[in-house]
DNA sequence: TTGAAAGCGCTACCAT
DNA sequence: ATGGTAGCGCTTTCAA
């Protein structure tokens, strides 16, 4: 370990009330002696026992993040690592240490009581919420500071979160689509349990029923994100009667799956066929033409992590009171070829 | 917060003392007692308080992980996540805390003396160790437990690691594409002051020059392993006087980055350019000719995260003595027709 | 088998 | 402006 505040004012001959009193900024300090104590402290590379000034003052200085193991195909989703880097980053800057609890899916509620009734956390961030959580009241009930990172239906109290306009994105990209002369696009959308897929289907739905064009479940198909499930659905979709002209979809690696699968069937990516992806960002192509359409890209999703991160500390440090909310826009990136309509 | 051992005392009609005892499990507790205490804190809800026990026992039950932003593309990184998500299974098994510290690139020694000084870990897991890594020095010298994932050179004392015997699987990778003919095979490696990356590179330069074939630096390239580099990598090298008929790399990232750019150059995969991918798993494609040649899985980056915790657990328990090592062969999975020969 | 009491390192209240 | 002291909630001798 290092040296105790005890032990650097016995070497000052000072009290351990002093000196703490000028570590932490205290007015009543002598100007003199404070920068003798700092000077001291540098010297002796003090830092403060965090357990002792967490058991002093009542507060850990920690925020916690509970990953269920089901879900921690998530944690390898680009989106959830880098919200995660993003509030790393705002709680290392405010001084909080962040805690991540990975545990088995049936343990999830648990893992959130435990951390508030052990006092190991002041604040906890919620992801993936689904379009019925839970975890809102339960939080909520055992009053502990948090924030979503997205939101949730039918939850009676209000509750602070931070979440992207998933609708008007979807319902952006496929006016898009339909811009260009698209008639049957193929939605390839996360699991419809998650509040998120919800609203990216009602985006997609709106802008499809606005323009007139029927809703064809056959081009609808909603799983995990995972690159076996966009394979299958370019597979699968591509060979039915009527096969889609454009596929809008919203992870890089359904996009990733899906664009190989329409390689497979020898396929040419934006002559033959479309893919939009809502937070792929491939804006390294050469061809400007190129240019996705619609992106979250990573640095829009770690920016999200810094801003929750930063308003769920405003809160915990009562800068705040609850419920802070933030609906971020989309970046939208416009001239993708990617988005053509078959020649 | 919850209830207090005292208060869970007091209304027992016990001391604190005994309480403590019976929920420790020391054996001089009247077992009837134990009984009684158990119920009562499992009906109060009961959970000791993390800062209070850490305080009194001198251990955090925490450990450390420390994230350089700069790395944090790096935390994108499935890889990277996954170990994470495994690491994190561990711990909550073990009732240990995870601890994240995302921070500047040039504060990433501070950190590491924050989070031991501070005593708000008991061990420290190293992530991407370089090829000369002084953190290793450090906190060996600092004289807190820690556990590198991967390895570094050029270090005096003996230290605890876990790693993917890289040389070898990229060794064998190589050796396996010569056999089916190819000899103009392109390494696109990972940044080579990694020392993975180095490992890699031996692996492929050994089994070269044991077939007799001239290493062509116009065939090997390294940089951070992102799409982009994939897909310039591919366009550049196969226009080429004489290309290659193979790709060797070791990342999902620069291998949908190398697919992409070979299919915009008209190119078919597996037919005319082969791509070799290291912790790819392409197992869900249809044909089974299709299944890749080798890969470090998803899954087994998530044992390899758990196994280092656990050593790491061994260590700050006490249960064993460091170093600790393990060196684990990376999947080989044979019988890749996208490791085919061009026809 | 149980309990009293002294800390762990820090903060904060009450004096001086 | 500085110091004494009583905790924060728990563990751990030492006694009984």
């Amino acid at each position: 370990m290092g040296i105790t505040l005890k032990e650097l004012a016995a070497a000052l001959d000072l009290s351990p009330t002093t000196v703490s009193r000028a570590l932490n900024g205290y007015p009543e300090v002598n100007e003199a002696t404070r920068q003798r104590v700092q000077l001291a402290a540098r010297k002796a590379g003090y830092q403060p026992n965090t357990r002792a000034k967490g058991l002093a003052t009542g507060r850990a200085h920690a925020i916690g993040h509970v990953i269920p193991l089901s879900t921690s195909h998530e944690i390898v989703n680009p989106i959830f690592a880098d919200f995660i880097a993003g509030a790393g980053e705002s709680y290392s800057r405010a001084g909080y240490d962040m805690v991540l609890s990975v545990v088995a899916d049936d343990a999830e509620e648990d893992a959130y009581r435990s951390l508030i009734a052990r006092g190991t956390v002041d604040g906890l961030m919620v992801h993936a919420p689904r379009h019925h959580d839970s975890r809102v009241a339960l939080l909520s009930e055992l009053g502990c500071p948090f924030m979503v990172h997205g939101r949730t239906s039918e939850v009676t109290s209000p509750y602070s979160w931070l979440d992207i306009n998933n609708k008007r994105a979807f319902q952006r990209a496929t006016e898009f689509l339909i811009e260009l002369g698209h008639k049957r696009i193929a939605l390839i959308n996360g699991l419809e349990t998650m509040d998120f897929a919800i609203r990216r289907r009602n985006g997609y739905e709106s802008a499809m029923q606005a323009a007139g064009l029927a809703l064809d479940p056959a081009l609808i198909r909603s799983a995990e994100m995972t690159e076996p499930f966009g394979y299958r659905a370019a597979q699968e979709m591509m060979r039915q009667p009527v096969p889609p002209t454009a596929f809008l979809t919203s992870s890089m690696l359904v996009a990733y799956g899906l664009r190989r699968g329409l390689v497979d069937l020898g396929l040419t990516l934006g002559r033959e066929v479309s893919v939009i992806t809502h937070d792929d960002d491939l804006s390294y192509l050469p061809n400007g033409g190129d240019v996705p359409l619609f992106t979250a890209t990573r640095s829009s999703v770690r920016e999200a992590g810094r801003k929750a991160a930063n308003m769920l500390l405003e809160v915990v440090t009562g800068r705040a009171a609850p419920p802070l909310t933030c609906l971020m826009e989309a970046a939208l990136v416009v001239g993708s070829s990617t988005g053509r309509l078959r020649q």
